[in-house]
DNA sequence: TTGTAAATAACAAAAATTATGGTATTTTAG
DNA sequence: CTAAAATACCATAATTTTTGTTATTTACAA
């Protein structure tokens, strides 16, 4: 087991049970107490959690801050595994439009893994990782630069994409309401649609948060998307009703 | 001696002497030929220099160009003194095109002292550091991300500069000679000379190494500018036989 | 083509880095 | 003050990175 693996479950036992002792990780664990108390300094540094006598903690003075930055981070996995199953549907020399938003960020190592690739986005986190790769096209939507989303957008991206045509469009969205995909931001969904009416191949990714969220502007029915990914986070009721709907989705965690 | 160390002086053995052999690296650094080759083929991934057969070559000269980032060290000083002459033709509230280039990269702290500003720009670098100023709005042109020149290039990028209209454009040029401007890269030409159309008032900026060098493709004659900003390391003589066909030259050192 | 040198690939050894556990010392809570 | 816990420090173990050798493929010139 990797330092970085056992982290990661002290991190769980501790969401768990809110506290344990040093002697009882270190068992769990099979190391040296002197391994446990570098790990709860890591972590510490990192946030994550308390150190207290003995042991450590997850709970801080207000119990939000911690729960918080765990939540966070959790989420950036579950961001990251779906990233990498909905990365699994390109194939090598393709074209791949990508938008703005962090699950799509978390693309950028997988994409490098299906080089050569074209990737086509207004995202302009995604441009910086991935410029100067080689066997990666970048082709950057231009526009007005958003700091909230940061990314571009505004008439010339959606005038950009009007010319263009690509194999594969992986999109994110803010919410999902039964099945139908929602985002807060007008102008951030006119780009995503021209995203799909400029795409062969349309996936939707969103973990489980994302579900039953209200957002304000309609992006999309999910029956256009020609998959859904998530994480097995989703409530299984709630996948079942919408393949029942002839919906396809596709859980990261599987195979 | 670090690898990172020894690729380090790698290539500065080159920029001291243009090329290498393999032979020669091995030697000078007392390991094996394969070791220099991975080496080389790092630095070659990093756009720092290129492999040829037997060895290794900063292509500096003629057609090419050597990459952005090597480009970056030399001349450094030279370049922000003229890009903060440059930034003191703008003024506060107006619209203003900037191009790809180290020179153009400089511009970026003298942007911000002119705010509130509208930047128009193809230029990676300058984006990413401009990327969420208050004050600053970036727009974006899409096109091709060229690692070369760390910026975004071909008909995308020309078509939406068709739409725009500035009120200043400040461009770099790799090459000028007698009393024309020139670059070593087609595509690099169409997108400055879009920028020339669709602005009001152009000033170029060039650093005396920019003087007497070669390059291919012919970019604009120097009277379609406004003012040309370079150095006082200009040729005192060069400089006098310019103005006296009618061109406008700054000296960055002055006032 | 054909021969030669160079480039690449695959593998094993070496070096460097990181992780771990033990011990000695200091700190802390009661 | 005392005992347990925490820390500092060092030696060892595990892992990763770097390197060199060998074998194979590729590129160039005659």
């Amino acid at each position: 087991m990797k330092p970085e693996t056992r982290r990661h479950e002290i991190i769980e036992m501790l969401v768990d049970q809110r506290k344990a002792t040093l002697e009882e990780l270190a068992q769990r664990f099979a190391v040296s107490k002197m391994t446990i108390h570098r790990d709860l300094d890591e972590l510490e540094a990192e946030g994550l959690l308390r150190k207290i006598r003995g042991g450590a903690t997850i709970e801080s003075s207000g119990r939000f801050e911690s729960d918080f930055r765990f939540r966070e981070r959790m989420a950036a996995d579950e961001k990251r595994d779906i990233a990498r199953r909905a990365a699994q549907f390109l194939e090598p020399g393709a074209s791949v439009m990508v938008d703005d938003g962090s699950t799509s960020q978390m693309l950028a190592p997988f994409l490098i893994e299906k080089r050569p690739l074209t990737v086509i986005t207004n995202n302009l986190a995604l441009i910086s990782e991935l410029a100067g790769t080689a066997g990666i096209d970048i082709l950057s939507l231009g526009g007005f630069y958003s700091k909230k989303f940061n990314g571009f957008f505004g008439i010339l991206t959606e005038e950009a994409l009007k010319g263009l045509r690509a194999d594969y469009v992986l999109l994110s969205s803010s919410s999902i309401i039964g099945n139908k995909a929602f985002h807060q931001d007008q102008e951030v969904v006119e780009v995503k649609r021209a995203m799909i009416a400029s795409s062969s191949k349309c996936y939707l990714m969103a973990d489980h948060q994302k579900f039953n969220r209200t957002a304000l502007h309609l992006l999309a029915g999910l029956e256009v998307f020609d998959g859904v990914v998530t994480s097995n986070a989703l409530d299984p009721a709630k996948a079942e009703a919408l393949r029942q709907d002839g919906i396809s989705i596709y859980f990261a965690e599987e195979e």
